[in-house]
DNA sequence: GTAAAACCTCAAGCTAACTTTAGGTCAACA
DNA sequence: TGTTGACCTAAAGTTAGCTTGAGGTTTTAC
């Protein structure tokens, strides 16, 4: 029975995938690139602590924030390894992503002013538009650019 | 001499390689995706309209939005086909983009929101977790909640 | 005890957006 | 005229993040 999964804190893999929401294959997957982790039962089968769960939901959350799942793995990795993490440790790690994400806000922000300019002036060409020019870049040749520009 | 190029406003694919910063097998990509277009001279080269140059602005810029290449391709398929699309034409794309990355800043900052709370009270939890659980979903087997809940 | 369900590994497949490689043709210039 | 450099095609390779498939073992349930 289920309760005797829980009570023993070890849970199998088709548990922790439904509980999860995430397939039995990402959770392989999870475990070969080291973001989860697991032992094994006699049998060879894999069992999970059950903070695996959080493990999960944080993953799963970071993703929606748009974290590569190698940049989660890095963060997860300030987590403790000894004990199981406190909710202050978790807090910790939604600090980080936090400030990624107003990172990628205000990144998303300056992108949509320099749209807004450009509804207004029409410019979006390769030499001039402020969306694509962050640095003013122009080809390597510059033989003709005004002719080009007119286009 | 470029400048001929220009004035004969057929491009090879090397000059608009250079001039827009994409590589040449780039440009071969996004002609087989339909994004751009060319005709082949007589030793079967391609050749571009000048006006390629700012497709290739505006798709890059439109990737920069975080728009996909097959979303650019619906929205640079309203362009008009007969004539050269004129300030006006492009300046509706990117409005069409802008309502895009409006809707996303806006989906980031609901998201920056929640973290937010999640930094207070150190929630992350599968089963309870504002970031993870748009819809309060929880696996399929209920039995044992509660004890997991404790974790 | 036996059959179905769950689990195992390893390899290959998938999508996006390209890049690289290989083998060959065309164009430009001295 | 010859030799670079630019160009051609088609196929395979690349990264991320998984999924699918094949073939075999373990656990669970009746």
């Amino acid at each position: 029975m289920s309760d005797k999964k829980l009570i023993d804190a070890n849970l199998a893999v088709g548990f922790v995938a439904k509980r999860s929401g995430v397939k039995v294959s990402t959770l392989h997957f999870y475990e070969s690139k080291g973001l989860i982790r697991s032992w094994r039962n006699n049998g060879n089968q894999r069992r999970y602590k059950p903070d695996v769960l959080r493990r999960i939901a944080v993953i799963k959350a970071a993703q929606t924030m748009g974290i590569t799942l190698e940049d989660i793995k890095q963060t997860l990795g300030t987590l403790p390894e000894q004990r199981t993490p406190t909710k202050q440790d978790w807090a910790a790690l939604s600090k980080v992503w936090q400030t990624q994400l107003d990172e990628r806000i205000q990144y998303m922000q300056r992108l949509r002013e320099r749209v807004n300019g450009c509804i207004g002036c029409g410019c979006l060409s390769m030499a001039k538009c402020p969306i694509y020019n962050k640095d003013d870049y122009l080809g390597e040749e510059h033989s003709g650019a005004v002719l080009l520009e007119r286009e």
